[in-house]
DNA sequence: AGGATAGTGTCTTAAAGTGTCAAATAGTGT
DNA sequence: ACACTATTTGACACTTTAAGACACTATCCT
């Protein structure tokens, strides 16, 4: 299978919540779970299958929660993270992760084979051309 | 599973209860149970899951109880740690922990995985950005 | 004992999150 | 192009969660 493909534009409702596209989800479902970890990056969002989440996460666990470094490090990782479930078709993302992404009615989802982004379109369209 | 993740904004009651927030909560509760473990550090707060707790203990215990460093290490650990419960969803700091985490109304909570941490507003801006 | 303080339970209100449906749009095969 | 199906959107009602307030209990102190 061919994992996340393609740029899809699509529009959140009035509590925030976006509709992951009828594409993405096929694959999300053949290939992985419901369960996504979306994790905030510079200015987008990226949305993991939890097990390649975890994949991430175990490249981490050689790192010392007692180091004041690798703690920082690890925090890093965490805080821009959540577990989100997709209900109905649709995730809801943190108004936290929303706001970080510039997110207010309309989205750009960009499949990028194991994960997929999104994007804010303004940040999108400087990004891409 | 995933542990627990993300930021939480939250405030703190006129008795300086802190809320739990609702998904931290269902980790705990499905990874673990009510009893914590919340230990202070460097300006802000750990909290253990108790058997989380347990096995840092352990980790700790090959320090040599004779050696001055090490035992001022555990001393450090060990006199920064109180027990306490989640209580209708909340959870009581006792005063000395939230001075020495410069708490006052508003605190933030960030995931740490198999922990999660508790700051004042002003220094958690100060590490994440 | 009496008063102060710290801790606990519970209620109310407001806000955030969830389920569901119907109309609109896009996509499909013939 | 047409009818038909699937998908997306927006809306609304409902549920859950968080915040603040208040009353009550336990504890401490003198």
């Amino acid at each position: 299978m061919n994992g996340f493909l393609g740029t899809y534009n699509i529009s959140l409702d009035d509590k925030g919540r976006l509709n992951v596209p009828a594409k993405l989800r096929a694959t999300l479902e053949k290939e992985y779970g419901p369960h996504l970890v979306v994790c905030v990056m510079d200015g987008f969002l990226i949305v993991f299958p939890q097990n390649e989440w975890a994949t991430n996460e175990e490249k981490l666990s050689h790192l010392n929660a007692f180091d004041k470094g690798d703690r920082n490090r690890l925090r890093e990782f965490y805080a821009g993270a959540t577990e989100c479930k997709i209900k109905s078709g649709r995730i809801l993302l943190p108004a936290n992760q929303r706001e970080a992404a510039g997110l207010k009615k309309d989205a750009v989802l960009v499949g990028m084979s194991k994960t997929f982004e999104i994007w804010a379109p303004d940040r999108w369209t400087r990004v891409s051309g």
